[in-house]
RNA sequence: GGUCGCGUAGCUCAGUUGGUUAGAGCGCUGCAUUCACAUUGCAGAAGUCACAGGUUCAAGUCCUGUCGCGACCA
């Protein structure tokens, strides 16, 4: 056995213990139909990405999920992988090609670009994996997968296609979510709204018909006036109603363009006139379908005003803004402008604000709604914290067709062939289908991509093997559905929800309505954990611009991957989120460095015996040897057993944290092991001492080693409870309650009594250091006390644990006596206690202290009184409720009159 | 505008079906270093549980309203 140095050393234990986990296929998911099955599959990172501080709590929290599940003897898998993530990774590669060959992709080609993508991702998209080895993650390496990966391609178009089959993808003219950075068609869901400050212009169109009179028209965008096709007022406004069939003047181009009446135009909004633009507003395209106008489209692609655009043709869109307003002016239609906070809809990925544009594009329209609701509301998934529920439905009650076609060329190109010079609208005139048309010649294959999201929607079943529904492998069958998915609720319908739909629609054979039974079958976990956005101290989201995240890699170097876990979890609450601060992760670091030094104690108090296994250390404690402490911690322990159990299979992640290390830290090392150091000096006691030291190290390393896998490890091996190759994941805890049946086998009764006893003792060792620390008496100073003991089992107590309170107290005397006199005292649930000494008593602020405990207890007192002649309350309350206030107020009673005796006995 | 969440010690947060005197960590103050650990130990100060009503024998906890903050959806 090797001797344990001072202070816990990450660095070298982790990477140790790492590659020994790796190179022994600790982490290997293998199908085992014997076994329960347990898989987790990672968030795919995106492959633009570093590793961040959200990465660190999330992966942390799976790899906690899968540990444990390994130790509860499950066949575990944790399947890592990351997806393409098509515009990031587009806009990155174009970025490097324009800076380093100053090209544009169309000049490289599209064969050459994606080669040069490919091998941008080679080089860069595996960092994030890489990265968190360091912090630990216990992911089947070997099983890693990317979404362009062939097979899983193939799943992706496959899906595609069978989807088309089912009638559920067509394709269409919409108004999409244009982003004129990326050049492409985006989802809703890729669209964020942020408040902007713009400017609210109103102007005039003169009436055709009655030269002379003008309608007055609020916008935020003049740049489209170009595009305006009619101008609109509500059919029952007064104001307007009689102009309906009339026309307007369009300012530039100067057109004569219809007055139409449409029930969407909100009366209160400006002047209650709209001017309406078709191919750029989507309510403007509904009422340009109801009223027959023309789409007048006057953007490019790429934001700048088309040819149609007249005078602003040309110009970049909010260059255009301005050079309208002046055109306004010119032609003295603007009547004013005034600055406007609106919302404005944004490109999440390229941080501008999208165009609303008419563009033909295709759409999934979402399958198995309704089952997806189902597998919810019926608990057949089910979310933590729970309240995301409510998010997820009201989605689903909402939910429009998702435009599923981006015009990139990084991802999975869309499997559909057009005949070449048809009506592409034609379904007739498609080829829909993994393979091409038999003559190639004659047909085209669409040009756009896949969203990235209609790829990673597979995730749990392309991962693992799923290339068509209705087959199924070892594989499938083995590891679907899988145990748990933990995610940020940022991606609840991005990826969430479509992976549930996509489960339940192409898991299995067609059908068109599933039963519960179905739903269990074929939905892609059983329980999704939502952890929360981790921000900086002040609340702000970290990002680089602010650059107020720091460096992951730095934060395990500096704290441990151990203590940055704990630290991580203890301060991460439930589904909230996270305001990081370094000081709080050192707690982790501070923790781990506490159970080394204790388990170094361990290793110092005497000499190793057998801990090879539960079996072999209980033998060793000698029942009649043991006192209420070790009862005590025994009870303790196995509590902490049965809450450990309890709150990780409920995901309470924090209270697992913060109960272990109450427990470890508060009632083993501040308590159990001091009051165990004199009877480890007593060779009747040490061994027996030792070998409860040794059970609750063991149990309480298997218990902590999900969230701190390596310093558990390390320990485990160091202090002998695993040999060589036994890995603590081999081993569990088991109940509480087991535990405790393995103790009583031998005699050992570990009873809630004892721990009572220990509680008093701890209080009575407090109130003594407490007296010392006011008397500005050295904590190891021999003092002397003198006790008034309330009755004889107090007494006894406290006889019987003369040794340890004398130890624990700094006291060379404790004397029993009848009357304490005017001695400073304290009240303790087993007496009244003082020191013995007087000079050096500073009466003055020993009466304040008095006094202000006695106005405590008189209130006390005074409430007991009030609730217990309440008649209502002592003829209502449960009986241990009214026991339990008659006791307090006799104990207030008697805290009461002692401290008007100490008071009065102090002058 | 709708939905959800939050408001408890200086700070960050626990507080599980309503039940005995509301807890923790950090920070702060004082004391302690031959006896595992200063990444430590001991002690102390610090709370009108946002506010106002209501239900109840009993409310931090349940209900209603108000205010403030945040997120999501429109």
């Amino acid at each position: 056995m090797a001797e344990i140095p001072k202070s816990y050393d990450p660095q070298g234990v982790e990477q140790r213990w790492y590659d020994l986990w790796v190179s022994s296929g600790c982490f290997k998911g293998a199908v085992d139909a014997g076994r329960e099955s347990f898989a987790v599959m990672i968030p795919p990172p995106n492959v633009t990405g570093v590793l961040h501080m959200g990465h660190l709590l999330n992966n942390t929290l799976q790899d906690i999920m899968v540990r444990r599940a390994r130790q509860e003897g499950k066949s575990a898998l944790w399947l890592p992988g990351t997806d393409h993530a098509g515009i990031a990774t587009q806009s990155r590669v174009e970025r490097e090609l324009r800076q380093k060959q100053g090209k544009t992709r169309h000049e490289l080609g599209r064969d050459k670009f994606l080669k040069l993508a490919s091998e941008w991702r080679d080089k860069h998209g595996g960092i994030i994996l890489s990265q968190l080895r360091k912090l630990g993650a216990s992911c089947d390496w070997d099983r890693t997968v990317h979404t362009l990966d062939v097979g899983y391609s193939q799943a992706v178009l496959q899906a595609f296609v069978t989807l088309y089959e089912r009638g559920y993808v067509y394709r269409g003219k919409r108004m999409v979510n244009w982003c004129p950075v990326s050049q492409t068609g985006l989802s809703d869901e890729e669209v964020v709204m942020k408040p902007s400050k713009s400017r609210l212009f109103r102007m005039r169109y003169e009436v055709a018909e009655h030269p002379g009179t003008w309608l007055e028209i609020s916008t935020t965008r003049p740049e489209t006036i170009p595009g305006d096709a009619a101008v609109a007022v509500h059919p029952e406004d007064e104001r307007y109603r009689h102009l309906i069939g009339k026309h307007v003047w369009r300012p530039f181009p100067r057109a004569r363009i219809p007055i139409v009446g449409d029930a969407a135009v909100d009366r209160k909004f400006g002047t209650g006139v709209l001017k309406v633009t078709p191919a750029h507003d989507r309510t403007d395209f509904d009422i340009g379908k109801r009223h027959s106008l023309p789409v007048l489209d006057v953007m490019n692609p790429d934001g700048t005003l088309s040819a149609d655009a007249g005078p602003l043709a040309g110009m970049e869109r909010f260059k255009a803004r301005d050079a309208a307003a002046k055109l306004l002016e010119e032609l003295g239609a603007l009547v004013k402008a005034e600055p406007y906070e609106n919302t404005v809809a944004y490109s999440e990925r390229a941080d501008v604000p999208i165009e609303p544009r008419l563009s033909e594009q295709w759409f999934i329209r979402y399958p198995k709604v309704e089952e997806a609701r189902r597998a919810v509301t019926a608990g057949i998934i089910r979310f933590h914290p729970e309240r995301w529920t409510k998010t997820y439905l009201h989605w689903l009650d909402d939910i429009q067709d998702w435009c599923v076609s981006r015009q990139l060329w990084w991802g999975h190109r869309i499997p559909v062939w057009y005949r070449k010079g048809a009506d592409r609208n034609d379904p007739a005139n498609r080829h829909v289908s993994l393979t091409p048309p038999t003559d190639p010649a004659g047909w085209e294959q669409d040009l756009d991509v896949l969203d990235t999201w209609a790829s990673s929607w597979l995730w749990c079943l392309a991962t693992i093997g799923w290339r068509k529904p209705g087959e199924t492998t070892s594989e499938l069958a083995h590891w679907y559905p899988t145990g748990a998915l933990a995610t940020g609720p940022d991606i609840i319908f991005l990826w969430v929800a479509r992976m549930i739909i996509a489960g339940l629609e192409l898991h299995g054979p067609e059908k068109k309505s599933l039963t519960d039974d179905d739903i269990r079958a074929r939905v892609p976990f059983r329980r999704v954990y939502f952890n929360g956005i981790i921000r900086d101290k002040l609340g702000r989201k970290m990002s680089k611009s602010l650059g107020n995240s720091p460096e992951p890699l730095d934060l395990i170097a500096k704290f441990g991957a151990d203590g940055l876990r704990f630290g991580l979890l203890s301060i991460a609450p439930k589904g909230q989120d996270i305001l990081f601060d370094e000081d709080r992760v050192a707690q982790g670091r501070n923790f781990c460095n506490k159970l080394w030094n204790a388990s170094r104690f361990r290793q110092m108090s005497g000499p190793m015996a057998d801990n090879s296994s539960l079996a072999a250390i209980i033998p060793r404690i000698c029942a009649s040897s043991l006192d209420d402490d070790d009862f005590s911690i025994l009870h303790g322990l196995a509590e902490l057993t049965d809450s450990t159990n309890r709150n990780l299979a409920n995901h309470e992640f924090t209270a697992y944290a913060q109960e272990l290390y109450s427990y470890f830290w508060g009632d083993f090392c501040d308590w159990y092991v001091e009051a165990s150091k004199s009877r480890l000096a007593d060779p009747a006691h040490r061994d027996s001492c030792l070998a409860v030291q040794d059970l609750v190290l063991r149990q309480f390393l298997l218990m902590l080693h999900p969230v701190a896998p390596f310093i558990s490890e390390e320990l485990w091996h160091l202090l002998g409870y695993g040999g060589h190759a036994d890995f603590i994941q081999r081993h569990h805890t088991g109940t509480g309650g087991d535990l405790l049946k393995a103790l009583r086998e031998r005699g050992i009764k570990p009873a809630a009594g004892r721990v009572a006893a220990v509680a008093a003792l701890r209080e009575f060792v407090a109130a003594v250091r407490a007296l010392k620390s006011q008397a500005g008496q050295a904590t190891r100073r021999d003092s002397v006390i003198a006790v008034q003991s309330k009755d004889a089992t107090g007494r006894a107590l406290l006889e019987s644990a003369r040794d340890k309170v004398s130890r624990l107290a700094g006291l060379s005397e404790i004397r029993f006596t009848d009357d304490l006199g005017g001695r400073p005292g304290s009240l303790t649930t087993l007496g009244t206690v003082a020191l013995e000494l007087g000079s050096d008593v500073d009466v003055g602020a020993e009466k304040t202290r008095l006094s202000k405990e006695l106005e405590k207890a008189e209130k006390a007192v005074s409430a007991g009184e009030a609730r217990l002649t309440n008649e209502a309350f002592v003829s209502k309350a449960p009986p241990q409720i009214l026991d339990g206030a008659r006791k307090q107020l006799d104990e207030a009673r008697a805290r009461r009159d002692e401290l008007k005796r100490m008071l009065a006995a102090l002058g």
